[in-house]
DNA sequence: TGACAGACGATTGTCGACAATTTAACATGC
DNA sequence: GCATGTTAAATTGTCGACAATCGTCTGTCA
């Protein structure tokens, strides 16, 4: 090692590099993660790549069967609903807290990229779509103010992200989407917490259907 | 290292006894906790103790200043509230589903629980009640079926075990507990999920009250 | 006497090597 | 030809040591 330059953990490097492998599908589910490999392809000991490897672990990226070494986590189609189920009671809660939270600029802010959104969507332009779609959700997430349930939720979302793709790309997803959004914006407008809670839950309860599909058709796991 | 039956890695071991001396307070709330000192009382090198504290501070027992070394996490009372919020969310959860999932047996487990615990109030067996307190919670969690909703559950309960007993130990509490369980209990017996949910939600938000009191009071963190 | 600089000690971050175990390959016998 | 036991390779679990960094103590100077 000579760049001493740096002063946050080399573990967290390799942690945020192979998160990113496995949230955009450069390493596939089940497939085997070997640690010398990594050793040599970031240059470093196996100490920092094994707590990497264990910080991934708490946060289900890999999972490390007793002396058999690590793989990517798979997700069965069982564990996506357990997680969209909580994920659909966390952002429920977040909604709520976020409701009572809120300073006067978080509406704007958030018809601010929800207009961006709308601009996308007539563009066509699903890169950007979806990109300002995570920061709708990621602001209101945020201004709910309770960190433990911030973290959570990211974790659970990124958990979920890689096989979002298939879930997204459906023809009609973005007008229902921006409709969604649209809802969401009137009820916390109107303050109405109830409504946007059930918007928000529904939202994500449908999400588990198509997984459902995704998992008939036989996605790689 | 000579005993080489055991199969379970050493790191686990390691965690089990120092989570386990957090959450019944041997180890302080604050305390620093240095590696090699571990390393001499468990007889081993600082790679499984390292293994052993990254479990742990996913868990949130420990915290990690980058360079400054580990320390038993303390609560605040913020953060307090933000856990029994999310607590109240997900076990709302776990009861829906339970109620969902639940077989004949869980009812009559569940009573026979419930009974023992009174007799334990009958005969001031604060520790026994505690005991069948804790199994007729986590009976009610694990009928749920959502792996991970148990996990998350499960960890944020030992999290802020340490601080039950200045909770629990009030004035009235066995009775005012009882008669949530009975309560529970027939909710459970009508199916009324709505109600059950109601009830454990809020049992939970109340013991965030009780909280703020032990903090005014000034606890040790 | 008080403040600052430098050196020392303590502790964590990282490394390379050894030990243990699992997987795979191979040879042997039926 | 197939099953089985044995050996070899690959990989993980664990170890002790070195390097980097932070906190503290001490000594000097104003």
């Amino acid at each position: 090692m000579d760049e001493r330059i740096m002063q946050k953990s080399l573990a967290e490097h390799i942690v945020e590099d192979l998160e990113e492998k496995i949230v955009d599908g450069t390493l596939k589910p089940g497939q085997r993660v070997i640690e010398e490999n990594l050793c040599k392809s970031f240059g470093v000991s196996r100490s920092p790549v094994r707590e990497a490897f264990q910080i991934l672990e708490s946060r289900g990226f890999v999972v490390r069967e007793p002396r058999r070494g690590i793989s990517v986590a798979k997700i069965t189609q069982r564990e996506a609903e357990d997680i969209y189920r909580i994920r659909a009671s966390l952002e429920g809660l977040a909604i709520s807290l976020t409701i009572q939270n809120k300073t006067p600029d978080f509406l704007v802010r958030l018809k601010k990229v929800h207009e961006k959104m709308i601009r996308a969507a007539a563009k066509g332009n699903f890169a950007a779509y979806q990109e300002f779609n995570e920061k709708f959700h990621d602001l209101i997430i945020t201004t709910c103010g309770n960190q433990r349930l911030i973290q959570l939720i990211r974790n659970f979302d990124r958990q979920t992200m890689r096989y979002r793709l298939a879930v997204v790309s459906r023809p009609g997803w973005m007008d229902n989407s921006t409709k969604i959004h649209a809802e969401l914006i009137t009820a916390f407008e109107t303050g109405n917490t109830e409504s946007a809670e059930r918007i928000r839950k529904q939202a994500l309860l449908d999400q588990i259907r198509r997984f459902a599909e995704i998992f008939k058709n036989g996605v790689e796991l």
